[in-house]
DNA sequence: GATGCCATTATGTCTATACATATTAATCTG
DNA sequence: CAGATTAATATGTATAGACATAATGGCATC
């Protein structure tokens, strides 16, 4: 009886990724418990449970209290996306950095903002629209809104070479954000700045930031077509 | 002296959290090691520990060894985005699920997939078109290459009412994937499946998924106007 | 002053034990 | 038999202690 000595809960990881596999434990099959594991595999149940518990969290596992654990039947691949300020996914693409601001006003938003902007009485914003771009072309389109309300220190930012989006990120922290990405066609102004034609398809993630129940600032990134996100899913490494 | 007290791991993960949002400890700045923290909250370091490795994991916190954790300085906002079975993405949204099998042939495939499907030689795929609809209207168009010599069994398929996106998720499992997001312009026949206009913006999603070192299968998922994926960062609940 | 080695340090992890908590299954009661 | 109560169970988490590991900073050497 050679006890096959799984000492790290990675060891561990791996030999149920190959089990499940295999087929050993089929989708939908409740495992052996913690304590069963932990014997057979020869170490404490602390150890099965950080394993069993990073795959829960990938969505290969589901867990719950009591009922044990079962094999995920429907594998929902949990993607997990970087999003990085945007000088960075420039740098890192091996392109150099340039910034230009476009416009910074301060007015009433439009409704379709305001609506989510300003949660309660309508209030001013402060609407910042720039141009960030890689080796001198145009990459991405920003269009945002700051509520003034929430970041009040932005009154006093012309950002000029600073761009809105770092300077938010560094001096109003968010607590939670919602993000949305989807494929539009270009408007007119739009394809002009980012050199393309109107109605080309170009890639728009929208975001809101929020501190606690307060919202921060709505960005609109309209990227240059030929734009894409990867990401990579899988065993968490 | 009174001992504040954080006996779990959530409230020092949220203590944590509100210091670093009230600048307590500012970004780029080295917060104090485990074991002070530890005194501190009247706990065990491994408590300590767990909260936060997981603010680690959302990119809040950089840990290293010996250097210590520091509050990160590009927060890095990491979205996770679940990659549902497209059946559950449409009945989710409240819309009967319908699917329809476009084509399926066994050919060689064109090179810009061939040299991603058929890492060595060159071999024929299982080429499989389909549309998944929503409450009637399409939802989604499917162009999927599978690799007969990672998966043979599929051979033997017909995906007439089947999708190949359901049957190979509960049959092959796969160990990792690659995906990618883009806009791009409807071609003629996707328009023409999709009932919109040739150029018209769609959302694309394409991806690989290999069994270690073996490709099994590229897709490439064309959505009909108007989808977008949303998602949430912040302080992981 | 530059270079290479080594002690120090903070995180990473494992163990054994204990108790908490959710949830199911069994049992008791009307 | 229905409904409420209770016991059993699997996961969730806390703890103290120990050792592993990586990386830094200083020291010694050249």
């Amino acid at each position: 009886m050679t006890e096959p000595q799984f000492n790290s809960w990675q060891s561990i990881q791996d030999e149920v990724l190959r089990r499940i596999h295999a087929r050993e434990w089929s989708p939908g099959t409740v495992i052996p418990n913690e304590a069963d594991l932990a014997q057979e595999f020869g170490c404490a149940r602390a150890t099965v449970n950080r394993a069993l518990r990073a795959l829960a969290d990938a969505g290969i596992l589901e867990r719950r209290r009591k009922a044990g654990t079962r094999v995920a039947l429907h594998p929902v691949s949990r993607a997990t996306v970087d999003i990085p300020v945007i000088r960075q996914e420039i740098t890192a693409r091996g392109h150099t950095y340039t910034y230009q601001r476009l416009s910074r006003t301060v007015t009433r938003p439009p409704l379709a903002i305001a609506h989510r902007l300003c949660t309660a009485a309508p209030c001013d914003g402060l609407h910042v629209t720039a141009l960030h771009l890689a080796d001198g072309t145009p990459f991405v389109l920003e269009d945002r809104w700051i509520n003034l309300a929430t970041a009040p220190s932005a009154a006093t930012q012309d950002f000029d070479t600073l761009s809105a989006n770092e300077w938010l990120l560094s001096t109003i922290p968010y607590t939670h954000g919602d993000i949305r990405f989807s494929a539009e066609a270009a408007t007119p102004q739009e394809a002009a700045l980012l050199h393309t034609t109107p109605g080309a398809p170009v890639f728009v993630v929208e975001r809101i930031t929020w501190d606690h129940a307060r919202t921060i600032t709505t960005a609109r990134l309209c990227y240059a077509p030929g734009y894409s996100i990867t990401t990579s899913i899988g065993t968490p490494s």
